[in-house]
DNA sequence: GTCTATATGTTGATAGAC
DNA sequence: GTCTATCAACATATAGAC
């Protein structure tokens, strides 16, 4: 059925975002996910040709998420220290879960990567960072928040901050992360 | 011959840190470094009986390393500036490689790798952040330079900042790494 | 849309010759 | 110390049945 389709499909790229997250691109393969949803290796190729198509799709996946997001942000009046928890909020999840940020795994991966994946990721990254360089100029425009580089350059500072943060949350424990989050936004207020 | 052992594992190392660095623990082979050396698989085995072996070894050469850069920073009369630029400088070649730091590789591979890896890499990390701290709190008593953090939440915040900044320079290029490492710098200067 | 069956390559690893 | 030869396990991927 048609359902069942859209519906499988979906889970192959829930499982698919999860073990990137967990494991990294090249240290799981479509038998893992298979193995998870109870189908078989073959009815992962139907939906996603190849590894690439999956990794593809993933990465167009959060492109639309984040998307989504500096819209919401955008339109919100929520404060800027309010909309960078909004930002921060995922990477504190992922830490729940052992998992790192899919931009810090691709960056590990990269180059073992298609061509194609390789040059799609960067817009992702633009297009995160160009979210959390609005917000903390809207915000120091406000007087809410405080810093003194350009706003490009603290993005810079808090995105290598979280996502290294949640890697190394893996090895030596939330704490660190918390450590890290926590100062950040000090950092800001102060 | 003895001498030629010897060599044929020290050159082991050499590709295997290179690859590591610049493909990641789960994206080389044995037949790899042995295509890299004109050695065949057999012989990368008989110097390291298995992968997880080898990759053993490389924490434990980094851990050397990073002790005795640490006891050299100990006892140089070097300003906390240069030290940290000694610290810093290793990141920056790692960009010119396209390739990231051992720490950074590790934890994306993290939740693959055999426990005796696990075990060992907090060390390493343990060792790295302490001589930064140091750094750090020997820099700020001597008011060379200043931060409001505590030295340990400053040195995470450091070492999160590099370690993702190479990461990130793989897919943006080295003119985002270069922007994190003068601000880096120039924070703690103001 | 999912299956079975199969092809083809690569992996990590070992036994035994030189 | 390095080789050849070989292994079982697993990878990505496709053809064709249901």
């Amino acid at each position: 059925m048609s359902v069942r389709n859209i519906d499988t499909k979906e889970e192959i790229l829930r499982i698919g975002k999860q073990f990137i997250q967990y494991y990294g691109y090249n240290a799981f393969s479509y038998a893992d996910i298979a193995r998870e949803l109870n189908i078989k290796n073959a009815a992962v190729h139907y939906h996603f040709r190849g590894k690439e198509d999956l990794l593809m799709a993933l990465v167009d996946n959060y492109i639309e998420n984040y998307q989504l997001l500096a819209k919401q942000l955008q339109n919100s009046k929520m404060g800027a220290i309010g909309k960078l928890d909004k930002f921060i909020e995922p990477y504190t999840n992922l830490c729940e879960t052992d998992s790192i940020c899919i931009i810090g795994s691709i960056a590990s991966d990269y180059n073992t990567l298609p061509e194609s994946v390789k040059s799609k990721i960067t817009s992702l990254i633009d297009l995160v960072l160009n979210m959390v360089e609005q917000t903390l100029l809207e915000g120091k425009k406000k007087g809410e928040i405080h810093f003194l580089e350009s706003a490009r350059t603290q993005a810079l500072l808090i995105m290598t901050n979280l996502a290294a943060g949640v890697q190394l949350a893996r090895i030596s424990g939330k704490k660190d992360y918390n450590i890290i989050r926590k100062a950040l936004i000090k950092q800001l207020k102060s």
